[in-house]
RNA sequence: GUGGUUGUAGCUCAGUUGGUUAGAGCGCUGGAUUGUGGUUCCAGAGGUCGCCGGUUCGAACCCGGUCUUCCACCCCA
């Protein structure tokens, strides 16, 4: 009995049309990047397991795809362990190797193996898919492309500006305007977790905060209360549940708060410096936007976290985000280089491109001439126009069978072709063709011998 | 990982309290039209009702399990 074909749960195949709207994505984003001076690397979809675990949090060791051994490796476990019934034991056992969880550990694994041979400030990109255990949902799967670009060995906040510069030059050329890039700083979430006296619970503190616009100031203190900050800190922090104005007004505000915390005002500082760099030169079509509760994202940065929303109107999580590290590469031994980068969620970019209708309509179009086959003579003339087509970069065919007109008129309108040549007995006894428009309808004439006639009109 | 939801033709979906041979639109194939697609008309093909099991004289429909889809948590691009 034949099995009945299927591809696992949040994995995609793509069709010819998918993989071209994917592809002027990607052609966009990495126009971008080199313009930028960033250089492309590429690192392996699977890493040991030791480079990966422990980088993400609980959360995501649980979401990181685990390869098993290869060989009978059930055998080499120890009874204990394996009797045991326990997973985090037994996996290290059975375990070495797993898929790509993101692209920044990786990277800085690169960093460090390759320090010798680099040149800092290091400013690279990477596009390559990632995997994660996750249940999937809308635009979230288990296998997805992430698009990033980071620099390492350079602290000036330049590259915080510039990053925002290039979140706003890549979603302009796509057509995406109205996007927002919120910004905000570790270290005014660490001072104001200090203000109030809640500094042991960082993590828990801005997990919370991160869901006001979701579950409401009640929902963020409740939740608040729930991991053990107390009443007095929840009170204490109110403030950033009234932020008003623009982002440097909330800045002012801030500072109130964080008058006695020194990395708080180290933060603030930072802040402002990068917001005034954008604003000096200003953005196309993104809005820069201080949020304050801005804190999801992995919990190794340390400076500036940026998180870009989709316009107003779409359902959609975020579509990149991004953030500087102090100290990523102190992990694999490298002391004292800093990194900062972000990253582009293709897709859900694609997502939202499609659901607002903004992809080029000439993505759709495969083929610009094809050839009707009258048969064996007329197909010879054919192929050697469809030469000289191709000869000038114009993307051409012959039909390959010699069957019924009907259907290979069918065929050139199915697949959205703009023109088709027809060369039968009569043109061939002329030394002549006919193109086709096929969006008008209109024939035109052309001679055989002076192609060049019909390829200026294209 | 927790809770819920979805699955019927290639696609989008109907399908009555469980009752004979499971329907529609679009698409596909053929014809009207032997050198003209996209419009129109006619005809036709296409279904293990996600999968496995159970209840029943009888299951697309009821029950259990499983896979898948989407949603809410968790977390995140």
């Amino acid at each position: 009995m034949p099995q009945k074909p299927s591809i696992p749960k949040g994995t995609r195949d793509f069709s010819p049309t998918e993989v071209a709207k994917r592809n002027y994505i990607i052609q966009t984003i990495k126009k971008h990047f080199e313009v930028f001076g960033f250089q492309p690397i590429e690192t392996p979809s699977f890493e040991n397991s030791e480079t990966l675990m422990g980088k993400y949090g609980d959360e995501g060791d649980r979401l990181i795809f685990k390869i098993l051994n290869s060989g009978d490796f059930i055998s080499k476990v120890d009874d204990v362990t394996y009797s045991s019934k326990n997973s985090n034991s037994l996996i290290p056992k059975i375990s070495e190797k797993a898929l790509r969880y993101d692209l920044t550990v990786p990277f800085a694994r690169y960093v460090v193996m390759h320090q010798n041979e680099i040149d800092f400030p290091f400013k690279r990109y990477q596009i390559q898919p990632v995997w994660r255990a996750d249940r999937p949902q809308k635009g979230r799967f288990r296998e997805f492309y992430q698009c990033d670009a980071d620099v390492v060995g350079a602290k000036s906040l330049l590259q915080e500006v510039e990053f925002v510069r290039l979140y706003d030059a890549v979603f302009t050329d796509l057509g995406l305007k109205g996007t927002t890039i919120k910004l905000n700083n570790r270290k005014v979430l660490s001072g104001i977790a200090e203000a109030i006296g809640a500094k042991h619970l960082l993590i828990d503190f801005t997990v919370a905060l991160d869901k006001l616009d979701k579950i409401g100031e009640e929902g963020v203190k409740k939740e608040m209360l729930a991991k053990g900050i107390s009443e007095n800190a929840i009170a204490k922090a109110s403030p950033l549940f009234e932020m008003s104005g623009n982002s440097l007004e909330q800045l002012e505000q801030l500072k109130s708060l964080l008058v006695e915390s020194e990395i708080g005002m180290e933060g603030i500082a930072e802040l402002k410096e990068i917001i005034d760099g954008v604003e000096a030169l200003g953005l196309e079509s993104a809005k820069l936007q201080l949020d304050v509760t801005l804190a999801r994202g992995l919990n190794y940065y340390t400076g500036a976290i940026y998180e870009v929303s989709a316009p107003e109107g779409v359902k959609m999580g975020s579509i990149g985000g991004g953030g500087r590290y102090d100290d990523l590469t102190g992990i694999f031994g490298l002391k004292d280089i800093s990194g900062v980068g972000i990253s582009f969620g293709l897709d859900r970019i694609y997502l939202v491109l499609e659901e607002l209708g903004l992809f080029p309509e000439s993505l759709s179009k495969s083929v610009e001439v094809l050839c009707v086959n009258f048969g064996k003579r007329e197909s010879t003339a054919a192929l050697k126009l469809v030469n000289q087509l191709r000869g000038k970069g114009i993307k051409s065919e012959v039909f390959p069978t010699s069957t019924k007109m009907q259907k290979q008129m069918k065929y050139a309108n199915n697949r959205n072709i703009p023109f088709v040549v027809l060369i039968g007995e009569q043109e061939l006894a002329d030394g002549t063709f006919v193109v086709k428009n096929m969006a008008s309808g209109e024939q035109q004439t052309f001679e055989l011998a002076k192609p060049e006639v019909f390829i200026h009109t294209l």
